[in-house]
RNA sequence: GUGGGUAUAGCUCAGCUGGUAGAGCGCCUGGUUGUGGUCCAGGAGGUCGCGGGUUCAAGCCCCGUUACUCACCCCA
C-alpha cells in the first residue's frame, strides 16, 4: 500500500453526501433558533491561552490545544524547562467550548449589546480527547445563551428554543433532564458535607446510575465523607423524578430552587423534561438550573447547558447573569430520519470524449440561466455506474449527447433512479 | 491516561494445519448492445501497516512498534 493518508486523529473529512445532510440539518438548526429570537455571532477559533486557562472550563481545559508563540528559540525552550511549564511557551489556544469565548465577546462588546442578549453560535471546538464513537476532537456545538436575564425566563425560552429545534429536525425519543445546582447544594449540606468538598462530592454523585448508590456512599466514605443514611437517600431520590417534588418538599430541598424547578415545568407543557436530583454535570461554573439532553438509544448527552452567572463578573468585573444551552451537533445529526433532501431539478449531461468544450458549455449556459443545477459528465464505459453516482448526488435527470445538438430543448432528458 | 479488537489491491473483504497472493466492486482496453442504464473477453494495480525473531520456508507463529477502532475515565 502506498501509504495511509488520514485526516488529523478525532477530525474528519466529509463527503459530498456527508456535508450536504449536515449543511441540511445546520440550515434547520439556524432558522429554528432565529425564529426563537436569538442572533448569531461569531468569534475566532482561538483565544489567548490565558483566558482559557482562567479555571473557568473545569476539566475542559486540560484538553485545550495550545498554539505556541511564534518566534521561539533554545532560551525560550530552556528557560520554559526550568519553569517546568511547557504552556509558558503558549499564548493561544483553540476553543474548547463555545460558552468561554462569548464570555469574553460580551465583555469586549457590551456597549454595543442590548441588556438582554440572546446569542446564537454555531461553530467547531477542540478538545484533545481520545475518540471514540459520538467523541471527537473536532466538532461543532450549536449554542444559545441569554445573557442579562436572571429570572427563570432564561432557563425557559432556552429549554423552549432546543425542544423545538430538536423537533424541527424530527428527532424524536429526546427528553431534557433538568436539575439545580442549588438542589444539590443543599442535600450535600444536609449530609453534612464541608463546602470544600462539595465539588469532589459532586462527581461521586455524578456516577451514580454507573456504580449505584451504594457505590456512591462507599466512595464519598472514601473521601472522609460518611454521614447516615446516603445510599437510602440517594435510592429514594433516583428515580423519584416530580414526585418528589409533588408529594411533598423534602427537608433538606432548597425552596428557592423548588419553586423555579416548578415555574419552569408549568412554563414548558410541551416538552419531555424529567426531574432528576442526581444530574451533575460536569462543569465547575454552574450556579443554578443545568439540564441536559438525554436520548434512550444512547449512553451519552446530547447537549447540555445550565446557569453560569458567576462567569462573565470573571472577564467584565461586574457580574452579569448568563444562562446557555448547547446541542453537541456530532451527536444528532447521525439520529436524524433519512429525510428526503428536498430534489431541486438538477440535470447531468453525459457527452463522448471528444465533444467541443465550446458547445458543451453553451448547452450548460443555456440550463444554468434557466434555474438548473448542471453537470457535464464525460461517458464511461460504464455508464450504469456513472448514472448511480449522479443520482446518489442529488441530480434528478440525464441526457445523452447526440451528434449535432447546440440547443438545449434538443436533449432528451430521461428520469434518474428508474 | 487504562484496557480490548483490527491492519492483505483504489473500496469491501477471503486466504484452512506455515509451502511462491485471491474474489467482488471500481478503473483501463477491445468487442457487443436499436442513441446506448446490457453483456463478453482481456488488462493494470499488492514491500500482506512498520521493525525484529523463530523456521529450510511466515500474510499466517512470537516480541516490539505505529495507525485505526470500540470501551473505561470525562464529556457534546
Amino acid at each position: 500500500m502506498a501509504q495511509t493518508v488520514t485526516p488529523p486523529r478525532g477530525m474528519r473529512d466529509f463527503l459530498p453526501a456527508d456535508k450536504a445532510r449536515r449543511e441540511h440539518a445546520l440550515g434547520i438548526i439556524r432558522a429554528s433558533y432565529a425564529a426563537h429570537g436569538f442572533d448569531e455571532i461569531e468569534t475566532p477559533v482561538m483565544e489567548d491561552a490565558a483566558r482559557l486557562h482562567s479555571g473557568l472550563g473545569g476539566d475542559n481545559e486540560k484538553l485545550a490545544f495550545a498554539v505556541m508563540k511564534r518566534g521561539l528559540g533554545a532560551e525560550d525552550l530552556a528557560a520554559a524547562a526550568a519553569s517546568g511549564d511547557v504552556l509558558t511557551l503558549a499564548d493561544l489556544g483553540l476553543r474548547f467550548d463555545l460558552t468561554v469565548p462569548l464570555a469574553r465577546f460580551y465583555a469586549t462588546h457590551r456597549s454595543a449589546l442590548p441588556g438582554v442578549f440572546r446569542a446564537i453560535q454555531i461553530a467547531p471546538v477542540w478538545r484533545a480527547e481520545r475518540p471514540q464513537k459520538g467523541r471527537y476532537r473536532q466538532f461543532v456545538q450549536c449554542d444559545i445563551d441569554i445573557i442579562g436575564e436572571a429570572g427563570q425566563l432564561a432557563e425557559i425560552e432556552l429549554i423552549g428554543a432546543t425542544a423545538g429545534t430538536l423537533d424541527a429536525l424530527g428527532l424524536t425519543g429526546c427528553s431534557i433532564r433538568i436539575n439545580d445546582r442549588r438542589i444539590l447544594a443543599a442535600l450535600l449540606a444536609h449530609w453534612g458535607v464541608p463546602e470544600k468538598q462539595y465539588e469532589r462530592a459532586l462527581i461521586t454523585i455524578d456516577k451514580l446510575d454507573k456504580i449505584g448508590a451504594g457505590g456512591v456512599a462507599e466512595e464519598l466514605a472514601g473521601l472522609g465523607i460518611a454521614a447516615e443514611g446516603i445510599a437510602e437517600t440517594l435510592e429514594s431520590i433516583a428515580n423519584a423524578g416530580w414526585e418528589l417534588l409533588d408529594g411533598g418538599v423534602p427537608a433538606w430541598l432548597d425552596q428557592q430552587a423548588y419553586a423555579e424547578l416548578l415555574t419552569l415545568r408549568a412554563a414548558l407543557p410541551e416538552v419531555e423534561l424529567v426531574f432528576d436530583p442526581t444530574l451533575v454535570r460536569g462543569m465547575g461554573y454552574y450556579t443554578g438550573t443545568i439540564f441536559e439532553i438525554a436520548h434512550p438509544e444512547l449512553g451519552y448527552s446530547l447537549g447540555g447547558g445550565g446557569r453560569y452567572d458567576g462567569m462573565i463578573g470573571r472577564f467584565l468585573g461586574t457580574d452579569v447573569p448568563a444562562c446557555g444551552f448547547s446541542i453537541g451537533f456530532e451527536r444528532i445529526v447521525d439520529l436524524l430520519p433519512e429525510d428526503a433532501t428536498s430534489m431541486a431539478d438538477a440535470a447531468v449531461i453525459v457527452h463522448e470524449k471528444d465533444a467541443l468544450p465550446a458547445e458543451l458549455m453553451a448547452l450548460k449556459r443555456q440550463l444554468v440561466a434557466s434555474g438548473t443545477r448542471v453537470r457535464l459528465e464525460k461517458r464511461s464505459k460504464n455508464l450504469k455506474a456513472l448514472l448511480e453516482r449522479a443520482e446518489a448526488d442529488g441530480f434528478t435527470r440525464f441526457a445523452l449527447l447526440g451528434q449535432g445538438v447546440t440547443d438545449a430543448g434538443q436533449l432528451e432528458f430521461k428520469p434518474l433512479g428508474g
